[in-house]
DNA sequence: GTCAGTCATAGGTTTTGATTATGAGCGTTT
DNA sequence: AAACGCTCATAATCAAAACCTATGACTGAC
């Protein structure tokens, strides 16, 4: 027989204690149980632990040194099943997030908010990319969770809708076009545009809207970084093309926004995760508080949403 | 529940080779066990430790951290097991060893090849000391076993008896006394004498014997060394009066040895271990080969005689 | 659509571990 | 010297854990 864990912590029990009964009074067990485990790890090893006498039990030499040895062992596994109890339990562990710019400057502020009061322990480690490289990380297992948007479905990720984020014309202080309650792809289209790079997924958004309304995006201005956008367009440069949660009224407060008249103007922001992988109970904390965040009411709770097929 | 090993060793198999099943064979048990004993380390921790699926069974990522963690601890665990068992199968270990210099002069080098013979990877640290010393050092604890004389019961100690240790005169060559057969203390307290230092237990049985007989002692010389002293006989500076073991005729082929007609020229050469203190296999291994390299057939081999009450 | 491979579940048996009650050895005390 | 009090060891019994075989359900792949 091999030795088990009961044996060690016996041991050490008995050699720190000098006495078989007083050892199994620390570890909640009767005397002769505690005598027995000691009795067969002796057999497994073949070596006597013990010299018994009235006045207790003296450990030999090769006693106290595996008993020291052992003790050591337990105290490392115990503190390895102490954390790993500590992960489960919330109150520890690291989650990497993966998400698009424009969420991570707008709703993310308020998940983590969320996420630090009610568990404060849990750390996360937060990689803006674009929504190609969201996904990417999610599906390689480089981000435990991302939240982005997908064209069609990816069988590699299953998905979890947060919240629909309408691409809006920003528009200078005193623009004409403020005046309508919604602005048209082709009034547009006559006007200097403010978009983000090409290649952004904000970007690309854009242009099928416009291709579908016949016309040809020509922009004025491309800005990598949105706070550069919206820059750009309070100073009068051209009318913005963005995401709706990317502008931040309380940053530029005179600006006007307007929705444009065209249904493709939209994207779905999604929660991604790499399917069949289970969450930690870190990432799963963190996305319950995404939810709060973006108004979804934790029911389920459970991820178990298509690609959208 | 607490975690076991089973657990432990079953969360490293199955991280190692990505299935339960294959984890199975690897620990000879039947996939069922494997997958039961997962799942209530799972339980345990309160965490999931791998995504199941058709294609094997994925560690998490704390899975894999878990599983590195405590496979390290494991190897750790096997290794100290080994090493017991080394110790108990006599192909390792250290026994602490007091010994009086006469024995460890004579009776000891023929032990130790012995022992090395039969045990090679035994190490034996020797400490030679007079015979109080080694009494001490036995019941302290620093000497697992001891070689040396005691002259009543000591409560603290076990002893079983080697042999009976003579006090001969050494004579140098051509000395007239040779002529006898044997020589009385009569006719040694006549002759200049070399002996070893008071306090050590050749002098007090010398002199008690003296004693008996109605002489006083009065060495000419006094030697520490054994050594020292038969070279002082050699040189024609006295008649020795040292124990037969101590007087190596190889190394002095030219001196004579008579025995003294006293039967308190005698002491028992005793194997000394603590009282209730059970030997380590190394030890055991030492004492065997001790007791062959003295005559002694080992029967019974376990020490029992007293203190000699 | 079947097939091969995976893990999960259920039932029944063996093994392990625990308890209580009791015994035996030993040192101390009366 | 006898009794006591402390130790660990043993025995009988019982509960729980662990295992195996058989079977099921699911998933990719051909």
């Amino acid at each position: 027989m091999s030795v088990s864990l009961r044996q060690l912590r016996a041991l050490v029990a008995a050699a720190e204690t000098g006495s078989f009964g007083r050892a199994a009074v620390r570890l909640h067990l009767s005397q002769p149980a505690l005598t027995v485990q000691i009795r067969t790890l002796e057999e497994a090893l073949g070596l006597t632990l013990f010299d018994r006498s009235a006045r207790g039990a003296q450990p030999t030499e090769a006693g106290r040194s595996l008993a020291q040895s052992f003790g050591r062992l337990l105290e490392e596994l115990d503190q390895l099943v102490a954390g790993a109890q500590e992960q489960a339990a919330r109150r520890s562990g690291t989650v990497h997030l993966a998400v698009l710019p424009s969420v991570a400057a707008t709703l993310l502020p308020v998940a983590l908010a969320r996420l630090r009061r009610a568990h404060p322990g849990i750390r996360v480690l937060l990689r803006d990319a674009v929504a190609r490289r969201v996904a990417e990380q999610v599906k390689a297992g480089d981000a435990e969770l991302g939240i982005g948007i997908l064209d069609g479905a990816d069988a590699g990720l299953e998905t979890e809708p947060l919240f629909e984020d309408a691409l809006v014309a920003v528009l200078p202080p005193g623009h004409a076009l403020a005046a309508r309650a919604s602005v048209s792809p082709a009034a547009l289209a006559r006007e200097p545009l403010v978009l983000t790079d090409p290649g952004s997924s904000v970007r690309a958004l854009a242009e099928r809207a416009f291709a579908e309304a016949g016309l040809t995006l020509r922009p004025a201005y491309e800005a990598t970084y949105m706070s550069t956008a919206v820059a750009l367009v309070r100073a009068g440069l051209g009318i913005g093309v963005l995401p709706a949660t990317a502008v931040d009224l309380r940053m530029a407060p005179l600006l006007e926004i307007r929705p444009i008249e065209a249904p493709a103007m939209q994207r779905r922001i999604l929660m991604l995760r790499r399917r069949g992988a289970s969450l930690s109970p870190a990432a799963d904390a963190l996305a319950e508080a995404i939810r709060q965040a973006a108004g979804i009411p934790d029911a389920g709770a459970l991820l178990t949403a298509g690609g959208g097929s």
